[in-house]
DNA sequence: TTAAACATGTAGCCTAAGCTAAATATTGAG
DNA sequence: CTCAATATTTAGCTTAGGCTACATGTTTAA
């Protein structure tokens, strides 16, 4: 453990001071919460032409009051609009997030897939893991499910 | 998204409700603190013989106010026992769980690392990535490693 | 042995994410 | 058109993790 420029961090490299991964997964935390929500009203709007506030409740297991105070903070940070009573509507901001979102999950969802993992856990993982890898390890999976891909040689055509 | 049971999730199967998967990432969020902090802990332990709360606050980044409430909730928890101005020690749960994140630091890391991810993304990304895997994906990339290493034949005996 | 430096702890504040209970607004059936 | 069902918001509480400022305990060096 201990982040530490070039050593072999495998094998107990000395401890150095104020680990930048520390820093790195807190600030994750915050921007998760709202990549959950923007991705999930994508997904009611895409599926049912609309996204109302009981409905993200009850997708994400939480009570109203905390979607109500949720959606407040995405207003807030620029990600969403809506009046009461009405549909919630993603700004251009918050449709950029969600499609990224999106693309991470599939990725990392396949990704697990091709490994092996068995599907429902594959989902539970990919959304743990989605919100905290680089641009460098997701390009290490999309690469591995290329070759992968490659490998089991055009799997149905 | 949305998990539901055996459909094809990754051709937009129907949402269905209260996915588990929030559920279990939050859940997550709550143990994920006290792993960061045995870890740490007894990495330092091992490396300098004590673990002191200014070490603490120094590696984390974060306040030594951060770091004495921290170790209040791990106590309060069981992880950990100490005496004001004392070095830090771990229970024996603390001690189980200081091992557990450590095995499961070491395979995300050295699987990251046979994907090609660089040394320093692939640190952080362990970090991020270590307390949402489940023990499938866990044994996936383990497997994952293995065959690597087979591979690439015995790389230096 | 005592004052400075260092380590810890406490008070009090913030944000985020959760909750229940209660108020209020909208919709839809009679 | 009105009343019940449904949807949303507000108030107020909890825990967790941050913070600064300040208070207090411990070490150490002159």
């Amino acid at each position: 453990m201990g982040v530490q420029f070039e050593c072999e961090l495998t094998e107990g490299g000395a401890l150095l001071t104020s680990d930048e991964r520390f820093k790195k997964a807190r600030a994750d935390n915050a921007a998760e919460a709202a990549a959950d929500y923007v991705e999930l009203i994508q997904d009611l709007i895409d599926e049912f032409g609309e996204a109302r506030a009981t409905d993200l409740a009850t997708h994400m297991g939480v009570s109203h009051v905390t979607v109500s105070k949720g959606l407040q903070r995405l207003v807030k940070n620029g990600l969403v609009t809506y009046r009461p009573y009405r549909s919630i509507f993603l700004t251009e901001k918050g449709r950029d997030l969600a499609r990224d979102a999106r693309e991470r999950h599939v990725v990392v969802l396949q990704f697990l897939l091709a490994l092996g993992v068995p599907n429902l856990v594959a989902e539970q993982d990919a959304e743990g893991m989605e919100h905290h890898l680089s641009p460098e390890t997701m390009a290490a999976f999309s690469k591995y499910l290329e070759s992968a891909r490659a490998a089991s040689d055009v799997p149905k055509n």
